[in-house]
DNA sequence: TGCTTGGCTGTAAACGTTTTCAAATCTGCA
DNA sequence: TGCAGATTTGAAAACGTTTACAGCCAAGCA
């Protein structure tokens, strides 16, 4: 037996694919006496109305697209969680788009966006992927793109974000107030916008202390273990160590406190660790880590949002919206070693 | 200006739409002089193809849908990542489907690819969310599937796993060769496939070593942080405490050694701790976690490849694929204490 | 020259829905 | 009973591709 389409059902039940399909999507507007006749045949027959006639009449695909760095990040894994979630309850299907940093993958979903395969972008990049052809009215002819995480600089779309700047001076001040002096910083890729908004966050809270920037104490990472690692090697090498080491990532301070514990330093007595995060691995550290928490669950919720509202054109693009952060004080942080 | 669509693009270049079509599809079997005419028009135009209408014409999506119990997860995490990649470069999309373990959400993912949402599915929970319709020929309706983490027992359907009962016995020969007899387990929820499976391997090593069963050392866990520091704190209550704990997961493992570590217990002096799945975050922990290495990026590649495979025809679902897993030892375990 | 072959292209059908429009039926009220 | 309006239904068009089939033309060959 072949696959049953509308008609089959129209025929089987006497009426009409019309009627039909008001009856799977719009009960309400097809007397009762049909319904049940439709229904059973529905049932009966096993059908499943297919996605792909609907698409191409309503020129809608009911997906999301999500572009991602990394979704084995924990802080991209918690978000894209949310957005899932939602994403189903609102009737929306997510396509992932994992793209492990390269720009060229970047711009494979964002055509797949433009062909129609998604209804909206969800970009966690911080790269503008789409072309803005020059012969076309730019924005208008883009889908709905809303921007979190990495804030890109390009007027008219819609943002999720933290803030950065607030939430690394929140830290640097943390660790200002136990007295530190010797602050260091292990940042992420310094070209995106996450980071170089940290550096700021960082220098201001330094500057406001009116405490000079040493250059030895800046080191980059890419927010991973492995750089976090380095990091803090590099780091130990130096004739005049930092008592505090402020990780744009909690990945990268996960790192350093290896590299720290596995050389006999005692966290926090000896040297303060703060992250930035606050992945759930942070408190079952040991010493718990202390960090600036991100609410990854709002986060994902206020991206679904901020599209679905686009999506059924309730709200104009280009909205702005600023989620709360937090500093969890927790073990890996504590006074500045007086015998230094 | 409209969006265009492949007639318009036929019209400004001067051809019909089947040759703009097999331009795009099949630039081979067009001449050159025609093929530069429709590219150039394609270029100007900005023309993407829509999917709605070759999607329909073709009956494929191109898409790929992934059921998976929690993306959030660093073995599942890893995984897709795998599968992201693979499924790109095939051309097919990943659609994300995270039930968070309600099977409400594994059917509408099955129903979802059953009307034509996805060419084909991977499943990585342990039910069989398709609705095996009592009137028809069962299984030839269906998508091709391939299963892998947790065995679903339905014939007929590809896998891709792990000998989960062996490692489970590499782990606990393992503890059993540092001298350990009283050694825990903490388990997964107990009515997945993998917990049952790592159960047998637990039990197995421990009959053969002729060391009988403690039931009041197994405890039920669910795979997840704060189930292992539950389980730990059951187990420090035992007027005869384990030697060594076996947990069916890293992430259980960890909340184990943070709260041995919280009340001041030696690892791996005190108390051995002995993980499951090698999440990157193990080789971090202090002391280092000893576990069974998962190879994520190879059960990923391997599960897309057995569906692409299905997927072109070249291959019989109902294969059956096994990976190698690896026995990783590090610090967290170590002989048996001397003085108990 | 006439015929065949092969390369390239165009015509038109088909994919499976949704939705507009109009027609048919029913309801309630005068 | 007659009519306005509401409710329910059906016919048909439209969405944008791909592809089977047929046709055309040039080239090669006898």
């Amino acid at each position: 037996m072949a696959k049953l389409g509308i008609k089959d059902i129209a025929a089987i039940s006497g009426v009409s694919p019309a009627t039909v399909s008001r009856t799977l999507r719009n009960p309400g507007i097809v007397s009762e006496e049909t319904r049940k006749k439709v229904m059973k045949a529905v049932e009966e027959g096993g059908y499943t109305p297919s996605r792909f006639g609907a698409n191409l009449r309503t020129q809608k695909s009911g997906n999301i697209i999500v572009v991602m760095p990394d979704i084995t990040n924990q802080v991209n894994a918690g978000i894209i969680r949310a957005i899932e979630r939602q994403a189903q309850k609102a009737g929306y299907s997510i396509l992932l788009g994992d793209t492990q940093g390269l720009i060229e993958r970047e711009k494979h979903y964002a055509s797949m966006a433009q062909s129609g395969q998604a209804d909206g972008v969800l970009l966690f990049t911080y790269h503008m992927p789409f072309n803005l052809n020059h012969n076309q009215p730019v924005l208008k002819q883009l889908p709905p793109i809303v921007n979190s995480c990495e804030s890109i600089p390009i007027e008219g779309i819609s943002k999720v974000m933290i803030d950065n700047v607030s939430g690394a001076r929140t830290a640097v001040e943390h660790l200002l107030s136990l007295g530190h002096k010797r602050i260091a910083a292990v940042m992420g890729p310094t070209d995106t916008p996450s980071t170089v908004e940290r550096f700021d966050g960082y220098k201001s809270a330094l500057s406001n202390a009116g405490i000079e920037i040493d250059e030895q104490l800046i080191i980059r990472g890419d927010y991973g273990l492995d750089s976090g690692m380095g990091a803090m090697e590099q780091l130990l090498k130096l004739r005049m160590r930092p008592t505090a080491v402020f990780c744009f990532s909690d990945d990268m301070a996960i790192g350093a406190m290896s590299v720290l514990q596995e050389n006999g330093f005692r966290i926090p007595q000896d040297i303060s660790i703060m992250g930035f995060d606050d992945i759930r691995y942070a408190r079952l550290m040991t010493p718990a880590l202390t960090t600036i928490h991100q609410p990854l669950e709002e986060i994902g919720k206020a991206c679904i949002e901020l599209l679905l509202e686009q999506l059924d054109g309730k709200s104009e693009p280009g909205r702005y919206v600023e989620l709360p952060f937090t500093l969890m004080v927790r073990q890996s942080t504590g006074p500045v070693p007086v015998d230094r």
